[in-house]
Formats: structure tokens, C-alpha cells, sequence
DNA sequence: CGCGAGCTTGATGCCGATCAATGCATGTGG
DNA sequence: CCACATGCATTGATCGGCATCAAGCTCGCG
């Protein structure tokens, strides 16, 4: 329970419920390259992250409506953000394709990754709050989001009891996921941090139907190392020491898993095996 | 920006909007004893922390509707739970008077305090997700929370749109609470986190008309340390370094804080004063 | 080819964990 | 009222995991 959820992301953990059915959305392949794009003007109701996504569980009448709510799409390249702390809020975004990192930051420079999203996966929830964000989304490779007019969203859920509930479910979400995250860094080994981490991504990335074995990051180590609260040598050295114990295979940014219940295993137990 | 933030909860983060107007609520006070207990039947709309609580902002009309939602109070004495992991999930919680604790914990025991609840802050969001509540509330004091029905709540909010904005506000405010509390766990350094703490709860406090240099902490040096990432002795180490500093006088839990800016400027500066 | 960003690996040191003893406040029962 | 138990806090001594500092290494790319 812990593995699937402390890392997960606003809409991720759909992942764990009765409207899990992404493996009708991409055949297995060895490697995430970025899910093909629709040649334009994919709606909601036909596009295939429909049951990763906002639309969940919406009937068809209500997923008509949102189609004309998600009109825009917009495109970041790898490095670009999507938007900053400080910037106005206006609307929320759906990941379609690509992979994005957030980001908060202390007055004094200290920043901190709060999470990476991937497809299906929504961005900018922290701007309601204050009508202003409160993160940096960055794009960790060319990505292309759906955006969702934040007063519409609210209008439209005024009208429709499932949307309502659905977006309700998703901060939810959130929520809970970070909370996985403070049990992390809070109480955690770099060990045990590392291989929460990858079971997590992995789990993701298998709901949408990559391997769930085998991956390749999208970010540095020192992204990896910012969001588990560890050093980027840190994490070089713990993916070395799972590669010495058979767990991984590791080539730069690509990760073999060789023993997913070993990984699971050192996650599950407070301090080793005993 | 990060002390005002990091260990804000729930509804808390209310105080540094424009809604801040805390002060009306209850003289200034060297002691945070338990706000007085109206007689009975308090209803939102008359209610002393509605500019602290799920009504700030609302309408006269609206106030009169939330009336009608939030019929019924619950006391939980000190040491009880208001809620458990895995409960089935009816009901937001509005403290009114007293103290909480919320812990989540894993599967192999571990367990991690994700936040303190005082008066007019929300309880229960992590349980829609789900419809399960997902951590645990404790109360740190003998305490008293109304009642929200959460179907009840979406229902209301359908029809009022200041009241789902405001609802929709408080769930963000926690994510990017959240958020902070990640950055302090992921990056700072046990004196930087102690005093981002206690500056966070009196800045709280102050704004429940409570003294900002002067008050009794409601839990253990041991939930402090669970929820800060440290070890209860760490804790009282650091405690003890903030008296021989002249920061603090801590006599057990009864703290007075001697030099508010010297513990800001730990907390703003990423490695002491250089 | 050579540069640079990112990754690996080693040596060393420090912060906070751990283990252990003592102190202090509150409560309970003889 | 005192003796004792209990829960919580303080303080010291020691240890260990991760940070830090410092080279090299790898790979993609101009």
C-alpha cells in the first residue's frame, strides 16, 4: 500500500481503483518513449488517457461537455516551464504527452522537487489557493498539455455532480500523496527512499502501459536526489549498490528492474531484513 | 513566505490572505488555553472563528445555508481519534475548539505526524480520495469539532459558488502546505526546523488572538520530532540550544520566545550566518 | 576531436541517531 | 503524606549514514 502510493501524483492513484484499465491505452514496449500524438483536436471522450485523467468515470454527456471546457493544447519544450511561482493562476493542465518536473523554493535559494507528473497526470493545483502559483512546472522532456480553464472547471462542476466529485477525488489525491511523502522523507533511508521511488514510476508507468520492468528516467540524479531529500551522489551510489546486489541493472538512465519483490521487500521492512 | 507557509494547514494559510481579520476573534493572552465553549447550538454564521474556517468569504445568505449543513458538533477527548485509517469517509471536521494531531503511517509501523490542527482548521480531506480516510486524527486535548457531511457539503457547493471556491481554496492551501513541509524535510537542518515550527504555530496562534511570543505546545517532543523528520532527543537538544542562545525560554512545553528574528533568520538563511 | 553536463567513485567529516542514565512532574494507592 | 510508578524531557557518550569535497569517467554534441 505504501509502494503505490507515496510517490503518486494527482491523478495516479486511479491507478489503484476499480477504473484502472490502462492497458487498453499502449501495448508493453521496453522503453517510455512518449506516447504517440494525435495528429490534432483529440477530445477528452476519445482520447486514450481518458481513464488516467480528469474524465474519470464521467458518462458520456458530461465527457461532451468537458471536450468543449479542454479546448487548448500547448506545447513545452524540454527545459521550458509551464509556468512559475508568482504567475497568475488560471487554468489547471493536463500532461499528454512528455514528463514534467515541480519544483518549490526558499526564500534563501533551497529548492526542492515536489513531484514529477506524467501523462494523465494533472499540474497546477497549487494555484487555486492564492489565485497565483506556487511552484515552477518544468518540462523534463517536449511535452504537450491540455488546458483546462480553471472558472470553467468550476463552472461546469457546478452543473455536473460527477466532474464535481471527480476533481474533489483528485485533489484528494494529492493530498494523500504527499502525505506518503512526508512519511518518506521523514522516516525513510536513502535505501529505502530510492527503491519507494522506483516502484512508484514503474507502477505509473505500467498503468500506462510501459513495461514494468524496465524504464528510462527522465531526470538527473539530482532531481531524483532534490525530491527524495538525499544528495545526487547519494543516489549514484545507492543505484550502484542495488546494481551490486542484483536489484537493478543500471545503465546511466536506464533501469532494468531484475528483482521487483527484493526492491519491495527493502521498502516494507524498517531496517533490513530482520 | 516559507515561515508563513510551511506547517500551515488545512485552512490556516487563511491568515496571511486578506480575510486575515484573527485579531477580532479573542484578546491577546499569555496562555493558549482552550477558547471559551459557547453554550450551545453556535451556528456558523455567529460562530467566532468563521473568518478562520470554511466560511470566510461567504455571504450573508450563504453563511445561513452553511447553518443548516453544519448541525452537529462532536467532542473527542484528549487522547481519542476523531477518525482512524481505513474509516469509511462521511464528514469534513471543523475543529472549533482543542487540538489534533494527523499521522499516516506503513505497513511495517512506521509512522509519520503529517500535521496540527488547531481551531477553524480542517480535518478529513484525505478521506475523499478514497471514501476511506487514509491517516489517523488524534486529539491532543479534549476538543470539539462540528460535523460536515461531505455529500451534503458537494451538494451546497454545486449551488453556492463562493462556498465550493473557498472549498476548493482550502483543499489547495493544503497541497501547498503540504508542499513546504517537504521542502523543510527534504533540505533543512534540525535548528532550521524547529524554528520554521515554532514560528509556524505561533504565527497561528496570533491569529487566533493568542500572544505571537508565548505559548504551551500541545504534544510530545516526540510527535514534534515525527512530524519535523528528527528524534525526540534531537528535539529537546535543539530546544535547549535555542535557550543557551537566548532564543527561547523553554520551560517543558511551555516556550517564550525571547528573539522572534533570530529564529527567522535561521530559517532564512541556508547555512547560519554566512 | 574536445568540450561540458551529468554520472560514478573514493576519502573524510559532521549531523543527527542511538543507547543509556538521570531528572522532573503528575498521579495513585498504601 | 509519602513511596512509588509512569510518562515525558534532558543530557551525555558513541556510532553510523549521508553530506561534502575531490577526482575521474561517460556520452552526446557542436
Amino acid at each position: 500500500m505504501f509502494t503505490t502510493q507515496t510517490t503518486s501524483t494527482a491523478s495516479d492513484s486511479a491507478l489503484s481503483e476499480s477504473s484502472c484499465r490502462g492497458q487498453t491505452i499502449m501495448r508493453g514496449m521496453s522503453t517510455n518513449a512518449p506516447i504517440k500524438i494525435e495528429p490534432f483536436k483529440v477530445a477528452c471522450s476519445s482520447c486514450n488517457l481518458r481513464e488516467l485523467c480528469l474524465p474519470v468515470g464521467l458518462s458520456k454527456s458530461n465527457l461532451d461537455q468537458l471536450d468543449n471546457l479542454v479546448a487548448t493544447r500547448r506545447t513545452v519544450s524540454r527545459g521550458d516551464t509551464l509556468f512559475r511561482t508568482g504567475d497568475s493562476f488560471q487554468s489547471l493542465y493536463a500532461v499528454r504527452t512528455g514528463f514534467f518536473k515541480t519544483c518549490v523554493s526558499s526564500e534563501d535559494g533551497r529548492d526542492q522537487v515536489t513531484g514529477f507528473q506524467m501523462a494523465g497526470e494533472l499540474l497546477g493545483l497549487d494555484g487555486i489557493s492564492n489565485d497565483r502559483h506556487s511552484c515552477d512546472a518544468v518540462a523534463l522532456e517536449d511535452s504537450q498539455v491540455c488546458v483546462i480553464p480553471y472558472e470553467q472547471l468550476e463552472e461546469l462542476s457546478r452543473e455536473f455532480t460527477d466532474l464535481q466529485h471527480q476533481f474533489h477525488k483528485i485533489m484528494s489525491r494529492e493530498i494523500v500523496r504527499d502525505h506518503g511523502v512526508m512519511l518518506l522523507l521523514g522516516s525513510m533511508r536513502a535505501e529505502e527512499r530510492l527503491a519507494a521511488f522506483l516502484l512508484n514510476l514503474t507502477q505509473r508507468l505500467q498503468a500506462r502501459g510501459f513495461s514494468a520492468s524496465s524504464l528510462v528516467l527522465r531526470m538527473t540524479r539530482e532531481e531524483i536526489g532534490s525530491y527524495l531529500g538525499l544528495k545526487l551522489e547519494t543516489v549514484s551510489r545507492t543505484f550502484s549498490r542495488f546494481q551490486d546486489e542484483g536489484l537493478l541493472e543500471v545503465k546511466q538512465r536506464q533501469i532494468t528492474i531484475l528483482d521487483q519483490s527484493g526492491l519491495e521487500r527493502l521498502v516494507n521492512s524498517s531496517n533490513g531484513a530482520c
